[in-house]
DNA sequence: AGCACGCCGACT
DNA sequence: GTCGGCGTGCTC
């Protein structure tokens, strides 16, 4: 009682009450947040945004993150303890918390989930399950079987192992039970164990121990060792090193390198004391140890679009960059990178995908060395661990990196950019949390009051919606850098050069013309056709059969090249039929043109000509991008057939011509946004030709030269272009004039899936109006991986009411959870999709 | 999410 | 008769 009076009474007058719980984030797919109790020794320490271990279900022990600090009692349930404390600061900062929570909220997805997506593993600790032997226990080996002998044998040399350890030697199906008998018997035990997974990478050096004696004493030393003559050999050579150049040790991995040595003679002057090992730490990246150089002075042109950009940044308005391919935005970003760094903050460049960009990599190491640093998926654990620390002590002052770069643990963020603001890779639908980079940052950089540069030459139409509204300034660079010409577009009418017999296969007569007058000019073409594959579709022309992948409702596709059929939608493969299965004919065909018949024809129109193919199944092999890469820049490739990889990266100087023989596929897609990425995908390959010489020329091969889209994309100005896909989107209702939610629902069983996305309609239904609401229905693809999928698409009206209709939809969701009948069904939620 | 508990089919 | 399937419930 008194005791309580007490820290009342000491708390009154610091005006502090003791913040004895903690609302602690896991790294699991779990609403909200739980409720632990803060030990006595640690309230002093704990500060929110810390790592804490804590025991979850049981033994069970996950790293968490302290999201709140509080005196609140819970009423419900008696909370546990914080186990530990990982770190001795926070290590997420205050501005990423929020991130977080703005980021659950919007795109309704839980904390759990964004922590474990943006944490690299190694810094996720979690307890591994371990089995040991009941100390004191009597086993009677003579009644065990096969595995739970083996098990009890492993733990008499072993004491502690690992549950994944014993997959080793037991089968799979059998360790369950094995465990249990065990337990049962009363002969072994389970234990939970955290170890720290990430480890520094250390070198071995070697150098004299105790110096001074040994040099000293050298003669009497080397008098010592006259029988081994090995020794003395190394001896001196380690000597020689340390009283040489001490300012770099010797590795030993150098010394046995050389093959000159064996362990044995360093074992021995270790053992003798003349000689010592160290270990040093290691960053596993390199960081570029070359010459750097000053940014280039920007263009007049340039420095206009820098002026306006930096009276934006001054009303705090954020900009979006809006140029045609080559003129210059990359220098505009290295100017405003450097001013950001000068002032003292750091920048983040976030590029959709990092591989396809090495040229830019190499030009921003040069400039900026050792204060750049790299994130993306393709790192290491390790690595990640390390370029997170680096973030954390503000040893970096630029990051490039892919989406996930947005979580690193920034201290003074003060400019984003996004380039490439346009392209799909920054909203993945494959990976949760779904949520958009680009709409992201802008939000992120509010936190940190940094400024943000949405990047592209062909910005969304949601971009340049808030451009055009002035919620964004806009800021378009029309001309290539030195005022190169942009590239000519020409449409070639492809069904009257069909009906006039002037085509060849999927080529219209002038684009091989067009073709061959540019190989003997020694210049390089590229010919666009967006379709993985030989042909989409195998069928029987006897009896209409097509062949299906057995896992998803889809066609499957045939390639050629690796002679199978492969479906896009979930990976499975087969051969293909060389007679029907169905009704035995012989008559299978294939149907539907994919870029390895693109291929196959441009090879044989142009038998002198080196034509290579580059897409994803192409491009598998390691080192195979690199190498195509290589083999153009050089000029050793005449024509590249490629899919949509083609329009990304490829910067080279002598490509001339660009050919899309089947413009019209990459229209008819059913999507709201298929005309936009048509629009996209061909400007951005247009962007490849000419880009030193002016004399670009783009062919696009249509049957329909009066659509829209190719006769807009003829003008220089995109404002018309612009103006006609808002127009499109205001007619059907569709982003940025409504904010849309798709539901989809997933479930082994159609009817269940059936019903309940029926069900959530109808709930839906009681909320929102009617005309909000399209389905439920079927997806477009009815199925994919044995998972049957139905969804509901919302389309909610923008602004105030967004927020309102928003809280209805959760609503809605919370009363689908409750039926316990639907917790098998698999639910995803994409807001903006 | 994952893990334990509880009720119905294919095997010794 | 059992073993094991996955439907259901809960986690501070």
């Amino acid at each position: 009682m008194f005791r309580i009076y007490f820290a009342t009474f000491v708390s009154t007058i610091n005006c502090r009450p003791i913040l004895n719980f903690a609302q602690i984030i896991l790294p699991l797919n779990l609403k909200g947040t739980f409720t632990y109790s803060v030990p006595e020794e640690l309230v002093s320490v704990i500060q929110i945004g810390m790592r804490v271990l804590v025991p979850f279900r049981g033994k069970k022990i996950y790293t968490g993150i302290v999201e709140e600090l509080h005196s609140n009692i819970p009423e419900a349930f008696i909370p546990k303890p914080i186990i530990n404390i990982l770190d001795d600061a926070p290590i997420v900062p205050p501005q990423q918390l929020k991130f977080w929570k703005w980021l659950s909220e919007y795109y309704l997805c839980n904390k759990g989930e964004i922590y474990r997506f943006s944490f690299p593993g190694s810094l996720k600790l979690e307890s591994e399950t371990y089995l040991k032997l009941k100390p004191g226990a009597v086993i009677d080996l003579q009644h065990l079987d096969v595995n739970e002998l083996y098990l009890i044998q492993a733990l008499e040399v072993r004491q502690l192992i690992s549950l994944s350890e014993i997959e080793a030697f037991i089968p799979k199906k059998e360790i369950v039970k094995t465990i249990h008998s065990l337990i049962d018997l009363q002969y072994i035990e389970i234990d939970e164990k955290v170890s720290e997974k990430y480890r520094a990478k250390e070198i071995a050096y070697l150098r004299l121990k105790n110096k001074e004696t040994l040099v000293s004493q050298l003669p009497e030393v080397l008098l010592q060792l006259k029988r081994s003559p090995k020794q003395k050999e190394l001896l001196l050579l380690i000597l020689e090193h340390d009283t040489a150049n001490s300012e770099k040790p010797l590795r030993k991995s150098e010394v046995f390198e050389s093959g000159n040595f064996a362990n044995a003679p360093l074992k021995s002057l270790i053992e003798k004391g003349f000689v010592e090992e160290f270990y040093l730490q290691k960053d596993r990246l390199e960081a570029y140890e070359g010459e750097t150089e000053a940014v280039e002075q920007l263009t007049e042109v340039q420095q206009q679009a820098k002026l306006q950009m930096d009276l934006a940044f001054n009303v705090g308005k954020n900009v979006l960059l809006h140029g045609v391919t080559s003129s210059g935005k990359t220098h505009l970003y290295l100017d405003k990178i450097e001013e950001t760094i000068s002032e003292g903050k750091n920048a983040l460049l976030l590029l959709p995908e990092i591989s396809l960009t090495k040229q830019m990599i190499q030009r921003l190491e040069k400039k900026y060395g050792k204060r750049l640093g790299f994130y993306h998926q393709k790192l290491t654990d390790f690595e990640k661990v390390e370029v997170w620390r680096k973030v954390r002590n503000n040893d970096l002052s630029i990051l490039i990196g892919t989406r996930n770069a947005l979580f690193l643990p920034f201290q003074n963020l003060g400019l984003i950019i996004v380039d490439e603001e346009h392209d799909a890779a920054y909203k993945p639908k494959e990976v949760s949390p779904y949520f958009n980079a680009k709409d992201a940052s802008l939000i992120l950089a509010e936190f940190y009051q940094a400024r943000v540069i949405l990047g592209s030459a062909t910005p969304s139409v949601e971009s340049y919606w808030l451009a055009a509204r002035d919620k964004l300034k806009y800021i378009f660079l029309a001309k290539r850098f030195g005022n190169v010409a942009l590239p000519k577009f020409k449409l070639l009418n492809f069904k009257e050069d069909r009906d006039t017999k002037h085509v060849k296969g999927n080529f219209s007569l002038r684009s091989i013309e067009a073709i061959r007058e540019t190989l003997e000019e020694k210049k390089q073409i590229m010919i666009l056709h967006n379709r993985r594959g030989y042909a989409n579709v195998v069928e029987c022309s006897s009896c209409g059969y097509a062949a299906y992948c057995s896992n998803c409702d889809v066609v499957m596709t045939y390639h050629k090249f690796s002679n199978e059929l492969k479906c896009h939608y979930c990976g499975h493969k087969a051969s293909k039929p060389s007679t029907c299965p169905k009704c035995f004919s012989e008559h299978i065909t294939a149907r539907g043109v994919g870029v390895e018949q693109i291929y196959e024809e441009a090879a044989r129109l142009f038998p002198d000509a080196s034509v290579e193919r580059m897409d994803v199944d192409s491009m598998r092999r390691k080192f195979a991008y690199e190498q195509l890469y290589e083999k153009i820049e050089e000029g050793e490739t005449d024509i590249i057939v490629g899919t949509q990889m083609i329009s990304k990266g490829l910067d080279f100087d002598h490509i001339e011509l660009v050919v899309i023989p089947r413009a019209d596929q990459l229209l008819y897609i059913q999507d709201f946004r298929a005309e936009e990425k048509a629009y996209q995908l061909i400007h951005q390959v247009s962007g490849r030709a000419g880009r030193v010489s002016g004399a670009g020329e783009v062919l696009i091969q249509t049957y329909h030269p009066e659509h829209p889209v190719f006769k807009l994309i003829q003008e220089e100005d995109p404002g018309n272009i612009y103006h006609y896909f808002l127009e499109e989107r205001r007619k059907f209702n569709y982003p940025p004039f409504t904010k849309t939610i798709l539901i989809e629902l997933k479930h082994r069983k159609e009817d269940k899936a059936d019903r309940a996305s029926q069900f959530l309609g109808s709930v839906l239904k009681k909320y929102l109006p009617q005309e909000c609401i399209f389905g439920p229905e079927k997806s477009p693809v009815g199925k994919i991986n044995l998972l049957y999928q139905y969804q509901i698409l919302l389309k909610l009206p923008r602004g105030k009411k967004y927020k309102d209709f928003k809280n209805f939809v959760m609503l809605s969701l919370e009363e689908f959870d409750e039926i316990t009948g639907y917790h098998s069904v698999k639910k995803n939620i994409f807001v903006d999709f």
